[in-house]
DNA sequence: TATCTTATGTAACCTAAGTTGCCTTTAATC
DNA sequence: GATTAAAGGCAACTTAGGTTACATAAGATA
């Protein structure tokens, strides 16, 4: 059992200068901690949720997934950010229609989802926080949408290690190729054939397990 | 210049099972009525957005824009729906994402922004309306991400055609093969190929300007 | 009817990306 | 060091979809 102290810190560092005192003191009630390790599954499609996530530190991969089990990568979840479709899924007691997945050593609070809506009707500055999500992941599909209907394969591949660079903090990214072609919803083979294209111009160097990135 | 009765008439025709009372009232209070036309381009990708829109009837085409000029389609908005899009853009004095389409005659009531926020505040149907607006287009978002990770061309040309019949209500579409094209971002030729596929299966039949759809 | 514009049809070709099959390399474990 | 599993390299081929170029058809307008 986690001290209360540490909670009350967790939650002041990671919400503190977001929302309300009152609402903060409430939150500490109720919130649950829990940690994530690289690559834990922390919520399939079809889940039924009865907790809403807060990021505290790390990085939560959120994709989509057919029935066939192919995937693409929405969007990333990081520190302080909540992830507003797992609200909408709460609140409408759907299914999970997304999967999340933990990219690194991670932190989060979890709220129960009967407390949301009285926040909401209390509380102007969670109104202002989930309204924030929203906007923020919506603008981040459109992002997504972007990329899939209008970038070829190699820039979404070079925007990708981007990314994965800026998220993680080094520029050593330690994905498979077939994993990089999973979040792309692409093919080991042709993932490969591209990353050779980037070493060949210099812009990566290829090992295994490990890409490297020069001059990000 | 409307009578407030006409206005008070589609407020109540379109809100008034999903709104309270108080807010019905004062909504009446600040409302424009704005008629459309098919093709009518309602707002355009980096307008700076004063009103938020809700439509009456009709439908509105919502898309996205590269650069380039090319096109994406991402959803339809019908009768007592509006674009969480716009709310977004006019809180955070964002300017437009995405561009919005008549498709046929419409009419939409316009409301002007600096309300928004009071409403949010006080109106407990407000909060809801926006939430449950920004949760519909959030999983269409989804939708159109599936659309053009996973499905081929002529599975997506299927689903746009049905979608139509479905929106317009009549099995005849009245649209070029380049509008096609357009929104589901391929080429003229492309869709013409499909369609005539489609038509030598028996699905459709084609003429100028018009395709129509068999056994829907 | 003659002319013009726009939509559609079609063939030939091109290219990005996916697939199959097999080989080599790396690293972990025995 | 030998064995094994996983990761990556690579060649050959396929295919969906885009491009170019031109022909024909359907309406619109003179």
């Amino acid at each position: 059992m986690l001290s209360q102290e540490y909670k009350k810190e967790l939650i002041d560092q990671t919400l503190g200068y977001l929302l309300e005192d009152d609402l903060l003191a409430e939150m500490l009630l109720v919130a649950k901690v829990r940690e994530t390790h690289a690559h834990e599954i922390i919520v399939h499609v079809g889940d039924a949720l009865q907790m809403i996530p807060i990021v505290v530190n790390g990085s939560i991969k959120v994709s989509r997934e057919n029935e066939s089990g192919e995937e693409i990568l929405l969007y990333y979840i990081e520190g302080g950010d909540t992830c507003a479709m797992t609200l909408q899924c709460c609140t409408r007691k759907q299914n999970s229609q997304i999967k999340a997945t933990s990219m690194e050593s991670s932190l989060l609070l979890m709220f129960p989802v009967d407390h949301m809506e009285k926040w909401m009707d209390t509380y102007k500055s969670w109104r202002e926080f989930i309204l924030q999500s929203y906007q923020g992941r919506m603008m981040e599909l459109l992002d997504t949408i972007d990329q899939i209907a209008f970038m070829r394969l190699d820039e979404r591949l070079l925007k990708y290690l981007n990314d994965q660079v800026k998220l993680l903090g080094t520029t050593e990214i330690h994905h498979t190729h077939q994993e990089i072609a999973d979040d792309l919803h692409s093919s080991r083979v042709v993932i490969s054939r591209l990353l050779k294209q980037l070493e060949n111009k210099g812009i990566i160097s290829l090992h295994r397990n490990r890409i490297i990135l020069k001059d990000f």
